[in-house]
DNA sequence: ATGACTTGTGGCACACTATGACAGAAAGGT
DNA sequence: ACCTTTCTGTCATAGTGTGCCACAAGTCAT
Protein backbone atom coordinates (compact mmCIF):
# COMPACT_ATOMS: atom_id res chain seq x y z
CA UNK A 1 0.00 0.00 0.00
CA UNK A 2 1.48 3.35 -1.45
CA UNK A 3 1.71 6.92 1.01
CA UNK A 4 -0.80 8.08 -1.12
CA UNK A 5 -3.24 5.41 0.22
CA UNK A 6 -2.16 5.54 3.70
CA UNK A 7 -2.61 9.64 3.82
CA UNK A 8 -6.13 9.52 2.35
CA UNK A 9 -6.77 6.57 5.23
CA UNK A 10 -5.42 8.43 7.82
CA UNK A 11 -7.17 11.96 6.69
CA UNK A 12 -10.59 9.67 6.21
CA UNK A 13 -10.49 8.50 9.54
CA UNK A 14 -9.45 12.21 11.20
CA UNK A 15 -12.33 13.34 9.21
CA UNK A 16 -14.47 10.69 11.16
CA UNK A 17 -13.19 11.37 14.79
CA UNK A 18 -13.06 15.13 14.48
CA UNK A 19 -17.03 14.69 12.99
CA UNK A 20 -17.94 12.36 16.04
CA UNK A 21 -16.14 14.62 18.50
CA UNK A 22 -18.00 17.40 17.25
CA UNK A 23 -21.13 16.17 17.41
CA UNK A 24 -20.85 14.89 20.23
CA UNK A 25 -19.81 18.27 21.68
CA UNK A 26 -22.16 20.63 20.21
CA UNK A 27 -25.08 18.27 18.51
CA UNK A 28 -25.29 16.94 15.05
CA UNK A 29 -27.87 19.69 13.66
CA UNK A 30 -25.68 22.36 14.88
CA UNK A 31 -22.32 21.51 14.00
CA UNK A 32 -21.42 22.47 10.07
CA UNK A 33 -19.60 20.58 7.23
CA UNK A 34 -17.39 23.87 7.55
CA UNK A 35 -16.30 23.10 10.84
CA UNK A 36 -15.37 19.65 10.45
CA UNK A 37 -12.98 20.62 7.62
CA UNK A 38 -11.34 23.34 9.22
CA UNK A 39 -11.00 21.15 12.32
CA UNK A 40 -8.65 18.75 10.21
CA UNK A 41 -7.44 21.51 8.18
CA UNK A 42 -8.90 20.34 5.10
CA UNK A 43 -11.51 22.61 2.90
CA UNK A 44 -14.94 21.52 2.85
CA UNK A 45 -14.77 20.62 -0.56
CA UNK A 46 -12.22 17.79 -0.12
CA UNK A 47 -14.82 16.43 2.67
CA UNK A 48 -17.22 15.70 0.14
CA UNK A 49 -14.90 13.74 -1.57
CA UNK A 50 -14.30 11.59 1.85
CA UNK A 51 -17.98 11.44 3.02
CA UNK A 52 -20.44 11.99 0.11
CA UNK A 53 -22.87 13.58 2.78
CA UNK A 54 -22.86 14.80 5.97
CA UNK A 55 -25.38 11.90 6.62
CA UNK A 56 -22.97 9.50 5.80
CA UNK A 57 -20.54 9.64 8.41
CA UNK A 58 -22.72 8.11 10.41
CA UNK A 59 -23.36 5.57 8.27
CA UNK A 60 -20.50 4.36 7.36
CA UNK A 61 -20.79 1.80 10.19
CA UNK A 62 -23.39 0.70 8.15
CA UNK A 63 -22.36 0.43 5.15
CA UNK A 64 -19.26 -1.90 6.54
CA UNK A 65 -22.09 -4.30 8.16
CA UNK A 66 -24.22 -4.59 5.31
CA UNK A 67 -20.86 -5.57 2.53
CA UNK A 68 -19.89 -8.17 5.39
CA UNK A 69 -23.48 -9.20 5.68
CA UNK A 70 -23.87 -9.75 1.95
CA UNK A 71 -20.37 -12.05 1.48
CA UNK A 72 -21.42 -13.96 4.55
CA UNK A 73 -24.24 -15.17 3.21
CA UNK A 74 -23.34 -15.49 -0.12
CA UNK A 75 -20.16 -18.20 1.82
CA UNK A 76 -22.93 -19.91 3.42
CA UNK A 77 -24.21 -23.64 1.87
CA UNK A 78 -26.99 -23.31 -0.16
CA UNK A 79 -28.56 -26.05 1.62
CA UNK A 80 -28.86 -23.68 4.50
CA UNK A 81 -32.47 -22.29 5.14
CA UNK A 82 -31.97 -19.13 4.47
CA UNK A 83 -33.64 -17.76 7.82
CA UNK A 84 -30.60 -19.71 9.32
CA UNK A 85 -28.42 -18.33 6.44
CA UNK A 86 -28.94 -14.61 7.84
CA UNK A 87 -28.86 -15.28 11.30
CA UNK A 88 -24.83 -16.49 10.63
CA UNK A 89 -24.51 -13.46 8.12
CA UNK A 90 -25.86 -10.98 11.35
CA UNK A 91 -23.79 -13.03 13.62
CA UNK A 92 -20.78 -12.88 11.53
CA UNK A 93 -21.42 -8.92 12.06
CA UNK A 94 -20.92 -9.31 15.70
CA UNK A 95 -18.25 -11.31 15.20
CA UNK A 96 -16.20 -8.85 13.13
CA UNK A 97 -17.33 -5.89 15.81
CA UNK A 98 -15.63 -7.94 18.69
CA UNK A 99 -12.65 -8.72 16.77
CA UNK A 100 -12.00 -5.06 15.56
CA UNK A 101 -9.24 -2.30 17.39
CA UNK A 102 -9.70 -0.41 20.21
CA UNK A 103 -10.16 2.90 18.18
CA UNK A 104 -13.03 1.64 16.06
CA UNK A 105 -14.62 0.58 19.79
CA UNK A 106 -14.36 3.97 20.83
CA UNK A 107 -15.85 5.02 17.52
CA UNK A 108 -18.90 2.27 17.77
CA UNK A 109 -19.44 3.41 21.48
CA UNK A 110 -19.32 7.10 20.13
CA UNK A 111 -21.58 7.02 17.33
CA UNK A 112 -24.13 5.03 19.35
CA UNK A 113 -24.22 7.89 21.59
CA UNK A 114 -24.84 10.11 18.62
CA UNK A 115 -27.67 8.02 17.05
CA UNK A 116 -29.12 7.94 20.30
CA UNK A 117 -29.33 12.03 20.69
CA UNK A 118 -30.84 12.38 17.43
CA UNK A 119 -33.21 9.71 16.37
CA UNK A 120 -33.85 11.26 13.10
CA UNK A 121 -30.09 9.76 12.21
CA UNK A 122 -31.67 6.39 13.40
CA UNK A 123 -34.28 7.14 10.70
CA UNK A 124 -31.19 7.87 8.15
CA UNK A 125 -30.05 4.41 9.24
CA UNK A 126 -33.06 2.99 9.04
CA UNK A 127 -33.34 4.15 5.19
CA UNK A 128 -30.25 2.76 4.27
CA UNK A 129 -31.20 -0.44 5.05
CA UNK A 130 -33.90 -0.52 2.45
CA UNK A 131 -31.45 -0.85 -0.06
CA UNK A 132 -29.60 -3.40 2.15
CA UNK A 133 -32.54 -5.66 2.50
CA UNK A 134 -33.21 -5.56 -1.69
CA UNK A 135 -30.36 -6.53 -2.12
CA UNK A 136 -30.14 -9.67 0.56
CA UNK A 137 -33.88 -10.37 -0.56
CA UNK A 138 -32.44 -10.80 -4.16
CA UNK A 139 -29.64 -13.33 -2.47
CA UNK A 140 -32.46 -15.26 -0.79
CA UNK A 141 -34.92 -15.46 -3.54
CA UNK A 142 -31.62 -17.26 -5.87
CA UNK A 143 -31.58 -19.64 -2.96
CA UNK A 144 -35.29 -20.55 -2.69
CA UNK A 145 -35.14 -21.15 -6.78
CA UNK A 146 -37.85 -18.07 -6.60
CA UNK A 147 -38.17 -14.89 -8.32
CA UNK A 148 -37.24 -11.87 -6.23
CA UNK A 149 -40.11 -9.75 -7.70
CA UNK A 150 -42.75 -11.82 -7.39
CA UNK A 151 -42.28 -13.58 -3.88
CA UNK A 152 -43.16 -12.02 -0.61
CA UNK A 153 -41.59 -14.76 1.36
CA UNK A 154 -38.28 -13.90 0.33
CA UNK A 155 -38.75 -10.49 1.23
CA UNK A 156 -40.23 -11.30 4.21
CA UNK A 157 -37.46 -13.30 5.64
CA UNK A 158 -34.75 -10.85 5.24
CA UNK A 159 -37.22 -8.11 6.94
CA UNK A 160 -37.80 -10.22 9.77
CA UNK A 161 -34.03 -10.99 9.87
CA UNK A 162 -32.93 -7.05 9.45
CA UNK A 163 -35.50 -6.21 12.25
CA UNK A 164 -34.13 -8.57 14.53
CA UNK A 165 -30.55 -6.58 14.31
CA UNK A 166 -31.84 -3.34 14.55
CA UNK A 167 -33.79 -4.24 17.86
CA UNK A 168 -30.61 -5.48 19.43
CA UNK A 169 -28.89 -2.73 18.26
CA UNK A 170 -30.74 0.47 18.70
CA UNK A 171 -33.23 -0.58 22.05
CA UNK A 172 -32.84 -1.34 25.17
CA UNK A 173 -29.99 -0.55 27.90
CA UNK A 174 -27.81 1.34 25.27
CA UNK A 175 -24.90 1.67 27.74
CA UNK A 176 -22.32 -0.77 28.09
CA UNK A 177 -18.82 -1.91 26.00
CA UNK A 178 -18.44 -3.69 22.87
CA UNK A 179 -19.25 -6.71 24.10
CA UNK A 180 -21.77 -6.17 25.99
CA UNK A 181 -23.66 -4.87 23.48
CA UNK A 182 -22.71 -7.62 20.98
CA UNK A 183 -23.43 -9.81 23.52
CA UNK A 184 -27.53 -8.56 24.02
CA UNK A 185 -27.58 -8.04 20.34
CA UNK A 186 -26.69 -12.03 20.25
CA UNK A 187 -29.88 -13.14 22.57
CA UNK A 188 -31.99 -10.35 20.71
CA UNK A 189 -31.27 -12.48 17.72
CA UNK A 190 -31.90 -15.93 20.01
CA UNK A 191 -34.63 -14.27 20.72
CA UNK A 192 -36.11 -13.97 17.28
CA UNK A 193 -35.56 -17.12 16.52
CA UNK A 194 -37.27 -19.32 18.75
CA UNK A 195 -40.25 -16.41 17.82
CA UNK A 196 -40.68 -18.16 14.76
CA UNK A 197 -42.24 -21.18 13.63
CA UNK A 198 -39.95 -23.79 12.29
CA UNK A 199 -39.68 -24.11 8.67
CA UNK A 200 -41.69 -20.97 8.45
CA UNK A 201 -38.66 -19.91 5.78
CA UNK A 202 -38.49 -22.31 3.38
CA UNK B 1 -65.37 24.63 9.84
CA UNK B 2 -64.48 28.15 7.85
CA UNK B 3 -63.61 29.75 4.71
CA UNK B 4 -60.04 30.38 5.99
CA UNK B 5 -59.87 26.41 6.73
CA UNK B 6 -61.71 25.37 3.58
CA UNK B 7 -59.13 27.00 1.53
CA UNK B 8 -56.15 26.06 3.62
CA UNK B 9 -56.92 22.29 2.77
CA UNK B 10 -57.72 23.18 -0.87
CA UNK B 11 -54.31 24.60 -1.06
CA UNK B 12 -52.56 21.50 0.90
CA UNK B 13 -54.31 19.33 -1.89
CA UNK B 14 -53.60 21.91 -4.33
CA UNK B 15 -49.96 21.35 -3.72
CA UNK B 16 -49.89 17.87 -3.35
CA UNK B 17 -51.68 17.21 -6.69
CA UNK B 18 -49.42 19.61 -9.03
CA UNK B 19 -46.26 17.71 -7.01
CA UNK B 20 -47.20 14.47 -7.87
CA UNK B 21 -47.48 15.27 -11.13
CA UNK B 22 -44.12 16.97 -11.60
CA UNK B 23 -42.41 14.29 -9.85
CA UNK B 24 -44.17 11.78 -12.26
CA UNK B 25 -43.37 14.16 -15.31
CA UNK B 26 -39.88 14.78 -14.71
CA UNK B 27 -38.09 12.97 -11.37
CA UNK B 28 -38.36 13.87 -7.73
CA UNK B 29 -35.25 15.11 -8.05
CA UNK B 30 -35.20 17.72 -10.88
CA UNK B 31 -38.61 18.95 -9.69
CA UNK B 32 -37.68 21.87 -7.47
CA UNK B 33 -40.09 23.60 -4.95
CA UNK B 34 -39.87 26.65 -6.41
CA UNK B 35 -41.37 24.89 -9.77
CA UNK B 36 -44.13 23.64 -7.37
CA UNK B 37 -45.26 26.33 -5.95
CA UNK B 38 -44.78 28.19 -8.73
CA UNK B 39 -47.43 25.66 -10.22
CA UNK B 40 -50.21 26.71 -7.52
CA UNK B 41 -49.00 30.09 -7.57
CA UNK B 42 -47.93 30.48 -3.70
CA UNK B 43 -44.30 31.72 -2.96
CA UNK B 44 -42.40 29.36 -2.31
CA UNK B 45 -42.27 30.38 1.46
CA UNK B 46 -45.75 29.35 1.51
CA UNK B 47 -45.00 25.72 0.37
CA UNK B 48 -42.85 25.34 3.72
CA UNK B 49 -45.63 26.30 5.91
CA UNK B 50 -47.87 23.54 4.01
CA UNK B 51 -44.90 20.91 4.16
CA UNK B 52 -42.08 20.82 6.50
CA UNK B 53 -39.85 19.83 3.48
CA UNK B 54 -40.14 18.59 0.21
CA UNK B 55 -39.78 14.97 1.08
CA UNK B 56 -42.80 15.42 3.98
CA UNK B 57 -44.83 15.91 0.41
CA UNK B 58 -43.99 11.95 0.05
CA UNK B 59 -44.66 11.24 3.45
CA UNK B 60 -48.21 12.13 4.02
CA UNK B 61 -49.57 9.38 3.96
CA UNK B 62 -47.32 7.67 6.20
CA UNK B 63 -48.28 10.06 8.65
CA UNK B 64 -52.29 9.53 7.76
CA UNK B 65 -51.56 5.69 8.39
CA UNK B 66 -49.25 6.10 11.39
CA UNK B 67 -51.92 7.82 13.56
CA UNK B 68 -54.22 5.55 12.33
CA UNK B 69 -52.51 2.78 13.79
CA UNK B 70 -51.73 4.56 16.77
CA UNK B 71 -55.62 5.04 17.25
CA UNK B 72 -56.38 1.84 16.85
CA UNK B 73 -54.13 0.01 18.82
CA UNK B 74 -55.14 1.94 21.71
CA UNK B 75 -59.08 0.98 20.94
CA UNK B 76 -58.23 -2.72 21.03
CA UNK B 77 -58.79 -4.15 24.70
CA UNK B 78 -56.04 -4.72 26.18
CA UNK B 79 -56.67 -8.72 26.54
CA UNK B 80 -55.76 -8.92 22.94
CA UNK B 81 -52.17 -10.41 21.85
CA UNK B 82 -49.98 -7.76 21.67
CA UNK B 83 -49.10 -8.95 17.80
CA UNK B 84 -52.77 -9.45 17.45
CA UNK B 85 -53.61 -6.12 18.46
CA UNK B 86 -50.90 -4.73 16.12
CA UNK B 87 -52.52 -6.63 12.92
CA UNK B 88 -56.14 -5.50 13.69
CA UNK B 89 -54.05 -1.52 13.31
CA UNK B 90 -52.63 -2.80 10.68
CA UNK B 91 -55.62 -4.00 8.81
CA UNK B 92 -57.57 -0.89 9.67
CA UNK B 93 -55.27 0.92 7.36
CA UNK B 94 -56.01 -0.91 4.90
CA UNK B 95 -59.92 -0.88 5.51
CA UNK B 96 -58.98 3.07 5.54
CA UNK B 97 -57.27 2.94 2.27
CA UNK B 98 -60.20 1.28 0.82
CA UNK B 99 -62.66 3.29 2.12
CA UNK B 100 -61.23 6.50 0.58
CA UNK B 101 -61.96 8.77 -2.24
CA UNK B 102 -61.43 8.48 -5.94
CA UNK B 103 -59.00 11.53 -5.52
CA UNK B 104 -57.32 9.92 -2.61
CA UNK B 105 -57.09 6.49 -4.86
CA UNK B 106 -55.69 8.11 -7.26
CA UNK B 107 -53.34 9.99 -5.45
CA UNK B 108 -52.10 6.97 -3.45
CA UNK B 109 -51.44 5.03 -6.78
CA UNK B 110 -49.37 7.87 -8.11
CA UNK B 111 -47.35 8.04 -5.00
CA UNK B 112 -46.65 4.07 -5.64
CA UNK B 113 -45.31 4.46 -8.78
CA UNK B 114 -43.15 7.84 -7.81
CA UNK B 115 -41.67 5.57 -5.13
CA UNK B 116 -41.15 3.11 -7.15
CA UNK B 117 -38.78 4.86 -9.51
CA UNK B 118 -36.97 6.76 -6.48
CA UNK B 119 -35.68 3.89 -3.83
CA UNK B 120 -34.24 6.86 -1.70
CA UNK B 121 -38.07 7.72 -1.18
CA UNK B 122 -38.82 4.48 -0.18
CA UNK B 123 -35.61 4.91 2.40
CA UNK B 124 -37.29 8.30 3.76
CA UNK B 125 -40.29 6.74 4.57
CA UNK B 126 -38.63 3.78 6.15
CA UNK B 127 -36.63 6.47 8.18
CA UNK B 128 -40.33 7.99 9.31
CA UNK B 129 -41.47 4.29 10.29
CA UNK B 130 -38.13 4.31 13.02
CA UNK B 131 -40.32 7.06 14.94
CA UNK B 132 -43.65 5.16 14.25
CA UNK B 133 -42.28 2.07 16.18
CA UNK B 134 -40.94 3.71 18.59
CA UNK B 135 -44.35 5.09 19.84
CA UNK B 136 -46.30 1.85 18.92
CA UNK B 137 -43.09 0.44 21.15
CA UNK B 138 -44.82 2.45 23.98
CA UNK B 139 -48.14 1.11 23.70
CA UNK B 140 -47.08 -2.59 23.36
CA UNK B 141 -44.58 -2.26 26.45
CA UNK B 142 -47.87 -0.73 28.49
CA UNK B 143 -50.10 -3.61 27.19
CA UNK B 144 -47.33 -6.00 28.51
CA UNK B 145 -46.65 -4.35 31.67
CA UNK B 146 -42.99 -4.26 31.15
CA UNK B 147 -40.87 -1.11 30.71
CA UNK B 148 -40.10 -0.06 27.41
CA UNK B 149 -36.75 0.83 28.18
CA UNK B 150 -35.64 -2.90 28.98
CA UNK B 151 -37.73 -5.04 27.23
CA UNK B 152 -36.36 -6.13 23.67
CA UNK B 153 -39.43 -8.33 22.84
CA UNK B 154 -42.00 -5.46 22.97
CA UNK B 155 -39.29 -4.00 20.38
CA UNK B 156 -39.66 -7.38 18.26
CA UNK B 157 -43.13 -7.35 18.27
CA UNK B 158 -43.63 -4.12 16.71
CA UNK B 159 -40.49 -4.51 14.47
CA UNK B 160 -42.43 -7.59 12.97
CA UNK B 161 -45.34 -6.18 12.66
CA UNK B 162 -44.24 -2.82 10.49
CA UNK B 163 -42.21 -5.45 8.42
CA UNK B 164 -44.84 -7.57 7.68
CA UNK B 165 -46.46 -4.06 6.62
CA UNK B 166 -43.76 -2.81 4.85
CA UNK B 167 -43.00 -6.24 2.54
CA UNK B 168 -47.06 -5.88 1.57
CA UNK B 169 -46.79 -2.52 0.78
CA UNK B 170 -43.38 -2.30 -1.38
CA UNK B 171 -42.39 -5.83 -2.64
CA UNK B 172 -43.54 -7.94 -5.43
CA UNK B 173 -46.07 -6.75 -8.29
CA UNK B 174 -46.61 -3.10 -7.79
CA UNK B 175 -49.46 -2.36 -10.20
CA UNK B 176 -52.97 -2.46 -9.92
CA UNK B 177 -55.69 -1.08 -8.41
CA UNK B 178 -56.37 0.12 -4.71
CA UNK B 179 -58.37 -3.10 -3.71
CA UNK B 180 -56.02 -5.51 -5.56
CA UNK B 181 -52.92 -3.46 -3.47
CA UNK B 182 -54.45 -3.77 0.10
CA UNK B 183 -55.72 -7.61 -0.74
CA UNK B 184 -51.66 -8.53 -1.34
CA UNK B 185 -50.95 -6.35 1.70
CA UNK B 186 -53.53 -8.89 3.30
CA UNK B 187 -52.01 -11.99 1.97
CA UNK B 188 -48.65 -10.45 3.54
CA UNK B 189 -49.96 -9.78 6.65
CA UNK B 190 -51.09 -13.62 6.83
CA UNK B 191 -48.10 -15.23 5.63
CA UNK B 192 -46.28 -13.18 8.30
CA UNK B 193 -49.08 -14.27 11.13
CA UNK B 194 -48.54 -17.95 10.14
CA UNK B 195 -44.75 -17.68 10.20
CA UNK B 196 -44.69 -17.01 13.85
CA UNK B 197 -44.96 -19.22 16.46
CA UNK B 198 -48.36 -19.17 18.10
CA UNK B 199 -48.01 -17.51 21.55
CA UNK B 200 -44.73 -15.79 20.95
CA UNK B 201 -45.67 -12.64 21.96
CA UNK B 202 -47.15 -13.16 25.05
C1' DA C 1 -71.08 47.54 7.73
C1' DT C 2 -67.07 49.18 10.60
C1' DG C 3 -63.78 48.30 13.53
C1' DA C 4 -60.38 45.46 16.15
C1' DC C 5 -58.19 40.96 16.28
C1' DT C 6 -56.14 36.82 14.54
C1' DT C 7 -54.05 34.20 11.09
C1' DG C 8 -52.04 33.40 6.56
C1' DT C 9 -48.96 35.22 2.83
C1' DG C 10 -45.11 37.25 0.24
C1' DG C 11 -40.60 39.15 0.03
C1' DC C 12 -36.18 39.51 1.77
C1' DA C 13 -31.98 37.98 3.79
C1' DC C 14 -29.49 34.27 5.27
C1' DA C 15 -27.22 29.69 6.61
C1' DC C 16 -26.18 25.29 5.08
C1' DT C 17 -25.51 21.16 2.06
C1' DA C 18 -23.94 19.58 -2.14
C1' DT C 19 -21.90 19.59 -6.98
C1' DG C 20 -19.36 21.01 -11.31
C1' DA C 21 -15.24 23.11 -13.33
C1' DC C 22 -10.60 24.29 -13.37
C1' DA C 23 -5.88 25.19 -11.90
C1' DG C 24 -2.21 23.81 -9.16
C1' DA C 25 0.06 20.53 -5.74
C1' DA C 26 1.46 15.90 -4.46
C1' DA C 27 2.53 11.17 -5.36
C1' DG C 28 3.73 7.29 -8.54
C1' DG C 29 6.35 5.20 -12.18
C1' DT C 30 10.21 5.46 -15.59
C1' DA D 1 14.46 14.68 -13.54
C1' DC D 2 10.24 13.80 -16.24
C1' DC D 3 5.64 12.80 -17.29
C1' DT D 4 1.32 10.86 -15.75
C1' DT D 5 -2.13 10.14 -12.52
C1' DT D 6 -4.55 11.38 -8.66
C1' DC D 7 -5.75 14.54 -4.99
C1' DT D 8 -6.67 19.24 -3.31
C1' DG D 9 -8.31 24.09 -2.92
C1' DT D 10 -10.84 27.93 -4.94
C1' DC D 11 -14.71 29.73 -7.15
C1' DA D 12 -19.25 29.67 -8.81
C1' DT D 13 -23.70 27.85 -8.48
C1' DA D 14 -28.16 25.41 -7.40
C1' DG D 15 -31.28 24.04 -4.11
C1' DT D 16 -33.45 23.36 0.63
C1' DG D 17 -35.02 25.35 4.67
C1' DT D 18 -35.73 29.28 8.34
C1' DG D 19 -36.28 33.85 10.73
C1' DC D 20 -38.22 38.27 10.26
C1' DC D 21 -41.34 41.84 9.06
C1' DA D 22 -44.95 44.28 6.60
C1' DC D 23 -49.26 43.51 4.51
C1' DA D 24 -53.46 41.11 3.10
C1' DA D 25 -57.33 38.17 4.15
C1' DG D 26 -60.55 35.91 7.19
C1' DT D 27 -63.02 36.23 11.80
C1' DC D 28 -65.76 38.07 15.25
C1' DA D 29 -67.59 41.59 17.90
C1' DT D 30 -70.98 45.61 18.18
Amino acid sequence: MGLRERKKEKTRLAILDAALDLFLEQGYESTTVEQIAGAVEISPRTFFRYFTSKDHLVLWFHDHGEQLMVETLRSRPQGDPPFTALMHAVRAVLSDMEGSTEDEHRRFLKLRRILDENPQLIGQSVARSAGTERRLAELVAERRGVDVDTDQLSHLIVAFAMSAMRVGFECPRRDGSVPEITGRMAETIELAERSLRPGWDL
